[in-house]
Parts: structure tokens; C-alpha cells; sequence
DNA sequence: AGAGAAGACCATCAACGCGA
DNA sequence: TCGCGTTGATGGTCTTCTCT
């Protein structure tokens, strides 16, 4: 059996051309013609009826033809398993939200390139849902995700962001010793949203206020809210790891308030529970001897 | 509408190249 | 050497277009 020829057949029969199924298989139109008159000869029976420059199905090829696809599709799926096995080899895929892929995986990676110099990284940045889904179909070693619960997936905590009150060096609260709910929100807050329940316990705090806070702007992305509080244009609540760069060069100051103790942005480390992958327990073995704490910032009362 | 030309499609053959 | 592929040429049949 030939399998080039049972192929040839298949894509015959659905481009309803010779010369169109040639194209697509990368070969000659005399050559395709050469493997159905083989795949006729082996089969003892004639597969199309050709009529000019027509041709039709015989009854005995539609009798063939779904055993013919069953072949096809059989034959494909062997051969991409092992390319999938062959690939696995050595390309770790990481899943990781965007947060993750902006401030953690920077500093992960490096440290993993260096200790297994010959794994390809493949990284997908997307939401923490899409990441369990992928994780779910084997279709990523590992995920970087805030908290998710599934019963087939291992869950594991790797680091808790608090998350605090930025504001900019020059803005009045950076001399404050102490902040209440009141005086925050009463000033212009850009409000970086992701989601999470932990965000959902700060607007809780503003609940107590009679007056709602001054949410200028509600933004989705982590580095757009941070470059507006830059810029002058607000406060935000932001995750600590976010602006570890602005603390450093002095631009952003974290405020001390007890109202946000508690309150922070956990990634979680997702694997495929009892089938998680060898280079993703290679990649778990780094993450988890790295301390992401590190250069942490002290909150400044002034 | 009908005839003829042009184009499209498939089959076949010859000559040749390549790899097992 | 053999099998399988290619290109190029040629022929048969059918469809589409153009002209009268």
C-alpha cells in the first residue's frame, strides 16, 4: 500500500481535479495521474471514469473513498503525534498572563536559559482562563496564572504581589505620613482593573465613602495605568513587581496604608495534574529556587 | 443561433535525474 | 538496475468566447 497514492486520491476526489490536487500536493499533474492508474492497478478496480477532460467517481471509488480518508486522516495523525513527541523534546511552552510575561518571566528565563541552554522557550501570553484551557488540552507545559481551580490541574502558589498606592515623587501625598479612604478618594485615581477578587476588595474600601472616589480612568493594561500615574495624571493602586523599576529611580512612591494590607495579586503556577510534563517540572524546579521578593520595595510615609 | 478559435484539463510518451 | 519523479511535447475532448 502507498500511501502518496491513496493521497492523491483523497485530493482528487476534493478538488475535483487532477491538476488542482497536483498543486496542492507539490507534484506534477502527470504524476498524479501515474499514482491513481498505480493505486487502480493495486486495487484491481477502476477508481474514476474518465469522460473527456471530465472524470466521475465510479460506484467502486465511493466505496473506497471513506476508507481512503480514514487512512489519510489515520497516517496524519500518527505522524503529527510523533512531531508533537519530537517537538516536546525540547520546547517548554509557557502559558503566562500578561503581568506575568511583562515582570516575571524577565527575570525566570534568563536563569532557566542558562541552566538548560538547548530548551526552545515557546511563550502564549493570554487571560489565566485561556491558559488552564491550554494546559487542560496538553497544549502548554505550564501556565503562570493568577489563582484557577480545576480538579485536573496542580495549582501552585509562587508569589504574592501586594498591591499599593503609587504615586508620583511630586504629588502632594508623597509628604503625607499617613492617608485616609477619604483624602484618596478624592483625588483623580487612574484605576488599573484586572479582574481579580483582590480588586474587587478595593473598590469595597471606597464603599464606606459617601462620596464615590474620582476614577479618572479605568484601564486594562498594567504598563498604560503606570505610565499615566508617571505622567501626572493620577494615582493607582498598582502590583508592587510592576514598578519596581520607577521605585528604584525614585519617579513613583508607594503610600503606607493598613486598608490595603492583604491585598495583593497571586501567580500560581499551573501543570497538568499526574501528566505534567518533564520540562515543566524543570521549569517549576527554577521558578520556585528564585526568590521574585528580591529588591522589594519599603513603603514611604513622606 | 451556429461555426470556429482559443483555452482548459487529463492522458500518454520520451528523455532524463536521483536515490535506494 | 529499478522505481519514481520531473519536464516537455502531443493528442483528445470539452467549455467558453468571439464573430458572423
Amino acid at each position: 500500500m502507498n500511501i502518496e497514492n491513496i493521497e492523491a486520491f483523497v485530493y482528487i476526489v476534493h478538488f475535483n481535479s487532477f491538476n488542482k490536487a497536483a498543486e496542492a500536493l507539490y507534484v506534477s499533474q502527470p504524476s498524479i495521474s501515474a499514482r491513481i492508474q498505480s493505486l487502480e492497478r493495486e486495487l484491481s478496480v477502476r477508481l474514476f471514469e474518465r469522460e473527456g477532460r471530465h472524470f466521475t467517481l465510479t460506484e467502486k471509488g465511493k466505496q473506497f473513498l471513506p476508507y481512503a480518508q480514514n487512512i489519510l486522516k489515520t497516517y496524519k495523525a500518527g505522524r503529527q503525534q510523533l512531531q508533537v513527541a519530537e517537538k516536546q523534546s525540547d520546547e517548554l511552552r509557557i502559558g503566562c498572563t500578561l503581568s506575568g510575561a511583562n515582570y516575571i518571566l524577565p527575570e525566570v528565563l534568563p536563569v532557566f536559559k542558562r541552566k538548560h541552554r538547548h530548551i526552545r522557550i515557546k511563550l502564549l501570553t493570554a487571560p489565566s482562563e485561556t491558559i488552564l484551557e491550554k494546559v487542560l488540552a496538553k497544549e502548554l507545559d505550564v501556565g503562570l496564572t493568577r489563582s484557577m481551580s480545576h480538579p485536573d490541574v496542580e495549582s501552585e502558589q509562587l508569589y504574592e504581589d501586594p498591591i499599593r498606592l503609587f504615586v508620583h515623587r511630586s504629588h502632594p501625598f508623597a509628604r503625607k505620613i499617613s492617608l485616609s479612604m477619604e483624602e484618596v478618594g478624592r483625588e483623580p485615581i487612574v484605576f488599573f482593573e484586572c479582574g481579580s477578587l483582590d480588586w474587587n476588595r478595593i473598590h469595597r474600601l471606597f464603599q464606606t465613602l459617601d462620596v464615590p472616589p474620582r476614577i479618572e480612568m479605568q484601564i486594562d493594561n498594567l504598563e498604560t495605568a503606570k505610565k499615566l500615574v508617571v505622567g501626572g495624571m493620577g494615582i493607582s493602586f498598582l502590583p508592587e513587581l510592576s514598578v519596581r523599576k520607577e521605585i528604584r529611580e525614585g519617579v513613583l512612591l508607594p503610600l503606607e496604608m493598613p486598608q490595603l494590607s492583604g491585598i495583593s495579586l497571586r501567580t500560581h503556577l499551573l501543570s497538568l495534574k499526574g501528566q505534567g510534563t518533564e520540562l515543566g517540572q524543570l521549569f517549576g524546579e527554577v521558578i520556585r529556587g528564585m526568590d521574585l521578593t528580591a529588591g522589594r520595595p519599603q513603603a514611604s510615609p513622606g
